[in-house]
DNA sequence: TATATATCCGACTATTTTACTCAGATATTA
DNA sequence: TAATATCTGAGTAAAATAGTCGGATATATA
């Protein structure tokens, strides 16, 4: 099982598409600039989570990628499935063939914390973090410091 | 965060430490052959759980390794966290500024997440694990297999 | 219709981690 | 003293991560 950076990238783009979805779509130069993740790479997970139905994208410009549905029926888990290939523990993949064709010893172990964190992460909705007071108060101070660059770059302008 | 072969073999190893103490010490060449790991390799696993105090170790002829304490309380999580690093499912290792010096947009989802899963592992006890029914027929299984193979060489050598 | 904006796409690469191997030193029992 | 084991450190192949780069394609707007 895997969660490293790719996994957590996914997620926290997929939240700011949630919590900037009521100003059309969001490009991924916005996100990039806000969360500090490089536009390639943005490239490369959107790709994922559109093959997988989770985002759709309006070319040119003003375009951007939007939520293919509403936030309250995205979960975690099918975010993180669609970059990782799976948050499955075992080292079989489930298959029970981890140990001379059999399971090995610890293979129900791994069964039943695979099902432990698929069952938190898909009880979690991009709905319920976009509520979260602690996920809004992160939110409002980066929009906070994005309207504070942006009139900087004005006025180096004018 | 991570759990790989890594984790699992220290865990596997574990259990086949604690499945079999009532026999004395238990030689890192014999859980190789039931549980098919690289001598060497559980050689450097069991360097770090020896550091962490989960097992203590007995050197020549008839030596190998115990548990340090009894079954009821080494917990998995113990185990995990003694060969891999941690595990923390936050990006920052719960320092909590992963972007720019502050939280990240999700950095409390993966704070709960490593709550979550460190709850379930610290929950879970060796003598758990050696109590379960479906454990039990896989660890019956295993020394049924060594049996019948140690009866062979005996065969070819007589 | 030109231009800028954005998604798309594939190939390539540096770094890190995993999962080992190997050589040998050290301790202990018989 | 020989065999058995733990110990230790260094090295290494393969895989995954975390990107970069160059360019093609679609589309809104001037």
């Amino acid at each position: 099982m895997r969660l490293t950076t790719k996994g957590r990238y996914a997620v926290t783009a997929m939240l700011d598409l949630a919590l900037h979805s009521h100003q059309g779509p969001t490009s991924l130069a916005d996100i990039s600039k806000r969360q500090e993740i490089s536009l390639s790479y943005l490239e490369q997970l959107f790709a994922k989570l559109r093959k997988h139905e989770l985002v759709s994208s309006v070319r040119g410009p003003g375009g951007g990628y939007k939520l293919s549905r509403e936030s309250e029926s995205i979960f975690i888990a099918e975010i993180i499935d669609a970059v990782n290939e799976t948050i499955d523990a075992t080292n079989c993949h489930g298959a029970g063939n981890c140990h001379k064709g059999d399971v090995c010893l610890t293979h129900h172990l791994w069964s039943d914390l695979s099902e432990q964190i698929h069952q938190f992460l898909s009880g979690i909705s991009l709905a319920d973090l976009v509520e979260r007071n602690d996920i809004k108060a992160v939110a409002d101070r980066q929009d906070a410091q994005e309207r504070a660059q942006h009139e900087q770059v004005l006025a180096v302008i004018n």
